[in-house]
Order: structure tokens, then C-alpha cells, then sequence
DNA sequence: ATTATCTATAGATCTATAGATAATGC
DNA sequence: ATTATCTATAGATCTATAGATAATGC
């Protein structure tokens, strides 16, 4: 691991168990095992270390949006296209290190210095809209907000982010938080046994 | 409002868009318009402030959870139990000062300072799991655990949280959200118009 | 007497820069 | 020369306590 590497994992690990303001650059250069001072010859304070960690942990899940979206729009196949980016992401969420899926819900984050990794945010929270409401059974989301349904989505997939916190396996749960996403859009058990088989054929071919 | 509820309210806006440990005494103060050391003629310091807006975030949805599972539990209808719970949840959250329901999401909190408010927490968690499962849709939640069920139930109620933080209305969003923890439990249209109508009987009698 | 504030401050940090030193690569 | 570190430190806070003062209630 890269001297860079290592600050951003100390970092990582410091500002997941608490947060931001309350972590010192004395802490993270002690971590590593550098000087304090030595950090700023990497990075130019906290503030740069984190949006680096925020574009880390949103970066992967939304590559995987965008494959798969155009993917299933190929097939025609919403639902599978929606199981498997639920799955795909909690599996994501759940072996990032230090579960730094958990820094957009820091408070510092809410600034415009993030603007960047907002818009990657939002983006694949787009996608979440987009499939679910692709692969709703009709008439199931007619009069709901699109935006709505992306964020509902989205925040059952990050339920993983808290039970992790918790100290909960959470390892298992991937193709129960799929599947919930799929009731939540109103789709029969029958719908989604047939989403989840195309949907694991899907996601045998990337490997996963 | 008097002097220790003038403190609580500075102390919540400000943890809220700056975290604790960002947020320093004499900002506290200031916004109060007394001095710093004033302050601890009040509280202990930060974490007594905290440990009580905590639990005034958890308190009154505990409550309302508490006597609509007693309620419907008697009435043999769960379905509308949640519903209504969800939708003066959303309503709670939505209206509550400061958007205070966010702070269970700082790092802070994590730490055993916190116990009680985790402990009532984890009650309302249960309620949520306890309603979903006696109010799914057989076979639905089968092998589903009762705890991630209550887990996501909340995760999307607190959806609003998120919401509220990005600025967007949220208030008219009280009955989708209740919708869709019925639809993730498995429930078909038909069954959720019939939960919102007995749900809305219940509303009705608390003066909602 | 008690309650509610204030002033002053000790003691402990914390960030970020300046400038020195050592190691590496040409 | 360049890269990677270190020592030292200026300047700015921050928390929490000590002790003074004013206001209130008996």
C-alpha cells in the first residue's frame, strides 16, 4: 500500500468511528505511524481526504448502475436489471473497508465542497428511480414522485451501512433487501422469482 | 422558552448542520445570547445536550408506536397498525425542530454514553418488526428475519430525514411512504386501501 | 440564601507553515 | 535536483473551572 493509501485507510477508519471534526490530523499521521505534519505533503487537510473517501465509496455502485441499466433496457428486463444492482450493491456496501459507505451522512458533507460526489449520488439515485419505476407493475407507482421512489430504494439498499454499524453479519442479507425492493415497487412473489433467476444469470456473467 | 430549552434548541441547529464535535460551546452561546461558561450552569457539557436531544427524538414515536400496537392488536388489524404508525411517524419526523431525528446517525452516537436512547430506539425498531410481520401477506416475510424487517421498515420511514435534509418538502409524503412499508411486507393494492381506510378511523380518534 | 449570570483564565490542543535533513534518481 | 520525511512552532482555539457580581425570594 502507497503512503497515500495508507493516510486515506487511517483516515477512513478515524472519521468512520467519529466523524469528521472530531478526528485530528494527529490521529490519522499516528495511525499510519508518520508525523503529523507529513500529511500535508499529500493531502491539503481533512477536507481533501474526504471527498477522496466519498468519491471511493460511491464510485463502484454507480459503474454497476449504469452497465446493468442499459443492460436490462437492452433485454427489457427492469426487474432483473433493479434485483441485481440491489445485490450487487449490498454486497458492495458490505465489504468496503471500514464501511465508509456511512460518510455522506456526516453533517461537513452537506456543503458545496462535495458537489462533486453529490452529483455522482444523485446520478445513482436516478438509476434507482428509472428501474423501479420501469419494472413496476402496473398501475402499482402511478401517482408516485419518481425522485421519491429512487430515494426509498436507495435507502433500503443503505440499510445494510447501519446494520454493519450495529455489528450485524448483514454478509446474507443481499437477496432479502433485493427481493424487499421489488415488494416495495409492487411486484407478486412470482414476479420476482422470475427478476431474481435473470437476475443471477445476470450477474453470473460479471462474475460476481 | 425557557433558558434550558433556549440552549437545547441552538445546541440542536447547530449539531445538526455542523455534527458535535463541530460544534464548539461558544457557538452554542452565542446563538443564545448568553456566555459560554453560562452554559454549564445548565448542562455538564456537549454530551448531556446531545443525550437529550436523542431522546427527544425517539420519545414521541415510541410513544404513538406503543398504543397503536396495543390498539390494533386488539382490533386484529396490524396492517392498518403500521400504516398509521408510518404516517404519523413521517408526520413526526417531518415537523419536529431542527430536523433533530438525524442526530442518531452521528458518530458520537455510536459509543455506550448513548445507551438508554439506543435502548428506546431498539424498542421502536422492534414494534416496527413485530407490526410488519403480523401484518404480512402469508406467505411473505416466511423466512425473512423479524429484525431486518423492522429495520427496513424504519430505514424507509426515516427516508425523511433524508429528505428534509436535502430540502425537499417531505410533508405530503406521509402516505406513500405508509404505502410502500405495506407493499415491502408483501401486500397486494386491495389489501393497503383497506389498511389506509381503518388506519384513517385510527388517525381520526388520536385528533391527527 | 439561592439562583443566574458574568469575567478571567489555566491547560490542553489543533492546524498548517517554515525550514532542515536525509534519501533517491539522474 | 527531486522526493519524502522530520523538528519546531506561531497563532488560534476550546473546554471547564474559579471566583465575582447582581438579582430574586424568603
Amino acid at each position: 500500500m502507497s503512503p497515500r493509501e495508507e493516510i486515506l485507510d487511517a483516515a477512513a477508519a478515524l472519521f468512520v468511528s467519529q466523524g469528521v471534526a472530531g478526528t485530528t490530523t494527529r490521529q490519522i499521521a499516528d495511525r499510519v505511524g508518520i508525523r503529523q505534519a507529513s500529511l500535508y505533503y499529500y493531502f491539503g487537510g481533512k477536507d481533501e481526504l474526504l471527498l477522496e473517501l466519498l468519491t471511493q465509496s460511491v464510485r463502484p455502485s454507480l459503474t454497476v448502475a449504469q452497465a446493468l441499466q442499459a443492460r436490462s433496457a437492452d433485454q427489457g428486463d427492469p426487474a432483473a436489471g433493479l434485483y441485481a444492482l440491489a445485490v450487487t450493491d449490498v454486497r458492495t456496501l458490505t465489504r468496503t473497508p471500514h464501511n465508509i459507505a456511512m460518510l455522506y451522512l456526516l453533517p461537513e458533507v452537506q456543503g458545496e465542497d462535495y458537489a462533486s460526489f453529490h452529483a455522482e449520488r444523485a446520478e445513482l439515485q436516478a438509476s434507482y428511480g428509472r428501474l423501479g419505476h420501469a419494472a413496476a407493475a402496473p398501475p402499482g407507482l402511478d401517482g408516485l414522485d419518481p425522485a421519491l421512489t429512487g430515494t426509498l430504494l436507495m435507502q433500503l439498499v443503505e440499510s445494510v451501512i447501519h446494520l454493519r454499524s450495529a455489528g450485524r453479519s448483514s454478509a446474507g442479507y443481499s437477496r432479502d433487501i433485493a427481493a424487499a425492493c421489488l415488494r416495495l415497487i409492487g411486484l407478486n412473489p412470482e414476479q420476482i422469482a422470475r427478476a431474481r433467476r435473470t437476475a443471477d444469470q445476470l450477474l453470473a456473467e460479471y462474475g460476481a
